[in-house]
DNA sequence: ATAACAATTGAACAATTGTTCATATGATGG
DNA sequence: CCATCATATGAACAATTGTTCAATTGTTAT
């Protein structure tokens, strides 16, 4: 029912609507920033650690960060000095699980 | 528990495979080309109609559809001279219903 | 106040990407 | 075979974007 209702919406989606969720999906789109939201999104993470995990500079790691908050994609959460970041929500992981499934899918014959 | 699974592999995803992710959302990251994926999504449409419905040159939107296609994102078949495109499979639908509720959201008081 | 640690920000550069225009391919009917 | 319709492709340009380096802000402890 939650598909049906998407699909009526789908139909009758605005210029904005669709430049709204463009934005999200691009966000997601770059392999470096995909992987720092990755990172965050089994614990709440500072940004420190994911750039030593994800072996990035503290500055690239920082850059993308702002982007996927301001985006409401992660949630900061400062303790200290440090800011620990998160999946701001569970839609974010559904959809990255989503798409994992749909890379799992095996190929048809004619590609 | 496809959530659960996904979630155990997202711990070991290797770099291939966030750049094979990243991919794929990249190409819903683009509103013109989103609106080619959401003009097929609900019919079969062919090339022609897609332009037409959107406002878009035939070489714009045939060149959006090659890359959808090789992603997979979307089908291809040919009927006479058409071509129609339709989703591939229910993931990246379900994938763009997940991202439309996560906008619906509620803005926190604080953003 | 100063030092040290953690994170953010700004400017600049290289690389990628969306779009357009022109040309080519494939399918159908005369 | 030729003309026409529908789609696809290639090259070139403008615009966007990821990354780096340097400098800055915010936080805690001495």
């Amino acid at each position: 029912m939650a598909l049906r209702t998407a699909a009526i919406e789908r139909l009758a989606i605005t210029d904005d609507r669709a430049s709204e969720l463009a934005d999200l999906f691009r966000l997601l789109g770059d392999a470096t920033r995909l992987k720092i939201v990755l990172a965050c999104m089994d614990a709440p993470t500072a940004v420190g650690a994911i750039a030593e995990r994800l072996k990035l500079s503290l500055s690239l790691v920082s850059h993308h960060l702002r982007l996927l908050r301001a985006a409401r994609i992660v949630r900061a959460d400062r303790q200290g000095k440090q800011v620990f970041y998160s999946a701001a929500d569970d839609h974010i992981s559904g959809i990255v699980s989503a798409m994992l499934e749909h890379v799992a899918e095996p190929r048809g014959v004619d590609d």
